[in-house]
DNA sequence: TTTATATATTTACAAAATATTAACTTCTAT
DNA sequence: ATAGAAGTTAATATTTTGTAAATATATAAA
């Protein structure tokens, strides 16, 4: 799934293009007020902009200045203004592309296409953090791996799943069918009783103790919890 | 000093843009004949290709699919070809950016600092070694090479496409079906066992033990994935 | 408290899944 | 024709998962 943010204010056009791109799976936001897109930015990641350039209170080359000056993200100006100096202004401060109104939504499809192709670059990275003094451990979801006091810890496709899971879970009862359910791989006509099996292989890697667990609890007659 | 190659057979046109493109350090080597660009492409190094369309014995499409099959260098169709299906195939089949003529020289040159303001990164990966501290993999992305401490590997394509590729994702695990995908010297009909096979090549040639990797370590069920 | 029952933990093992390697075929370009 | 590369297949090695059985612990009933 492609994330875009459309900042536009003619919202026809928006609803057009956005209604298009969904075949394509890809979802738009639409932002109509500039300073809006520019806040939504911030709090959300997205793949690649689409920046109208005549919007409401601020002139369009700004908003593609101030993106560029703070986020690598792929942007592609879609604007009525047919200007050379427009075009070359635009791409001279950090647009990626200029698509002159109006245009096919397929040629728009094809441009988003092909400037993703070149900048899949690095994935949005997403880590999960659990530490006090007790415990220490980071998930890494992108590398699938799980760091424990700084350690990387080897852990088979199971284990890693299920304690990936009981960390985000972050404190949460997880039932033994949730996890056959949710974990990847572990395969879902799994007995309830492999689960604690699996269980107790991290509680050895952890160098844990079940009977004074400080990471992994069982939670008689449900599953498990992992202690914060 | 930027390095264009130029594949067009209207000479007048050619001439002007070569001097168009003079002023801003950028020096254009001009094929009147598709399959002379295509072998001068593969005798020298060039930034940026400016592809024709309508093109003498071949159509210019089947030389950007050609041209990509090969190199990941940014390729600019310049086409009177003003059809959508033209623009859209074009994208579609590797090429960055579609201008249709007439166009203003300035733009061109625009999109061609645009473009490669993008692509002109060179990726390395350092790693801390036992006696000492040592860029040893450097992915080149121009010229499609790979250094490894220093000393460029001898890679097919298929090897550099997965190296490089797993190096761009910066230890995040990859998929064989991504590989598959996004690699272009691997065809699209690969299976999945075949991946294993090019892994085992480029592993011989970094001197890699599988059994203790220190580079490429295979994800049990997914993939691989590049140790940071 | 004692006993019975349910549930959890641990160990050992077999089956299944997966990765690696080598040898071979096909394809392409020269 | 030849060489090099990509892709396939099959034999081998390895790892992981899942099960079963033995043991331990917790809960509830007598």
């Amino acid at each position: 799934m492609i994330n875009i943010l459309m900042i536009e204010d003619d919202l026809e056009l928006a609803e057009i293009l956005t209604e298009y791109l969904e075949q394509f799976d890809i979802q738009v936001t639409t932002a109509e007020d500039p300073f809006i897109g520019l806040s939504t930015l911030s709090m959300q990641d997205f793949d690649l902009i689409i920046l109208d350039l005549t919007l409401p209170g601020i002139d369009g080359l700004e908003v593609c200045k101030e993106i560029r000056s703070k986020y690598s993200i792929p942007i592609i100006i879609s604007s009525a203004r047919h200007d050379i100096t427009d075009k070359v202004t635009a791409l001279d401060n950090g647009a990626d592309d200029y698509l002159p109104k109006p245009y096919d939504p397929m040629e728009l499809q094809a441009r988003i296409k092909s400037l993703l192709r070149r900048n899949q670059q690095i994935t949005t990275v997403s880590k999960t953090m659990v530490s006090n003094e007790k415990n220490n451990l980071e998930v890494d979801e992108n590398s699938m791996t799980i760091k424990f006091f700084g350690n990387e810890l080897s852990l088979t496709g199971a284990e890693y799943g299920i304690l990936s899971y009981l960390i985000k879970k972050n404190g949460g009862v997880v039932s033994r069918e949730e996890l056959i359910y949710n974990v990847n791989a572990i395969s879902e006509d799994t007995s309830n009783k492999s689960i604690d099996v699996i269980i107790g292989r991290i509680r050895q890697k952890l160098g844990e103790n079940s009977k004074e667990p400080k990471y992994i609890q069982s939670v008689r007659g449900i599953g498990y919890k992992f202690l914060k």
